[in-house]
DNA sequence: TAGGCCATCTGGTCCT
DNA sequence: AGGACCAGATGGCCTA
């Protein structure tokens, strides 16, 4: 594994720790930003964040009210309402701030939990060089050609080695075999896709 | 030093 | 209404 170091960045935490979180606590933050509606808070922008900008990322709010999203997620992923970012007007910036926090720590819990599934999936699957940790988008690859290279050799034993009864029993047993499996892991989801996936595949 | 990878923050959107 | 999910932004660490 590559030691990289992941401590906790104190200076990408703003306001988690005893910092004050700068942009949220700006009194004039809680007016909404119009000005980005007629698309060029862009040069009003830039003319004065850099100058503002103190260490310890404040200025990223005003990065991100440009309304880069737009065109990516904001625009086309969820069809939103224009990806326009506009801020609380009147809540309370101490509680917004604790809404932040808990809502930050939520979202590293869960990002632990995907970052758990990727180690899980790494030791599930074979690859060559074990001294290196596997990337995720390395894992997920290797994770699609290993299924893939599974299903055909299942599909080749049930298919072509074994006569139509016996292919028929062994294709029931490993299904069977894999449905216990998953049910040992609490997949239940998962579970009751591969049952019907089962009957679907009997039926037809 | 540039580029890859990653953790984290953040606000919008969806879902329950 | 609140939490989950998502994706953009940012900066740190590491390697070639």
């Amino acid at each position: 594994m590559k030691s990289k170091g992941k401590a906790v960045k104190s200076s990408m935490r703003p306001w988690s720790d005893a910092s004050p979180a700068p942009a949220l606590e700006d009194p004039e933050d809680t007016e909404v930003e119009e000005e980005e509606e007629a698309g060029t808070s862009s040069e009003q922008e830039e003319g004065d964040s850099e100058a503002s900008a103190p260490a310890g990322g404040s200025w990223r709010g005003s990065l991100r009210s440009k309304g880069r999203r737009n065109g990516a997620a904001g625009g086309e992923g969820r069809g939103g309402g224009g990806g326009r970012r506009r801020r609380q007007r009147g809540a309370p910036s101490t509680e917004r701030n604790v809404r932040r926090l808990e809502s930050n720590e939520r979202e590293r819990q869960r990002m632990h939990k995907l970052n758990n599934a990727f180690q899980a999936l790494r030791e599930s699957i074979p690859h060559i060089k074990t001294e290196k940790k596997l990337s995720k988008i390395e894992t997920l690859t290797l994770a699609k050609n290993y299924i893939k290279s599974l299903t055909t050799i299942i599909l080749g034993m049930t298919g072509a080695c074994l006569p139509d009864g016996q292919a028929q029993a062994e294709e029931a047993k490993l299904l069977q075999c894999y449905q216990k499996h998953l049910e040992e892991e609490g997949e239940e989801g998962l579970t009751q896709f591969l049952t019907h996936t089962h009957s679907f595949s009997q039926g037809s």
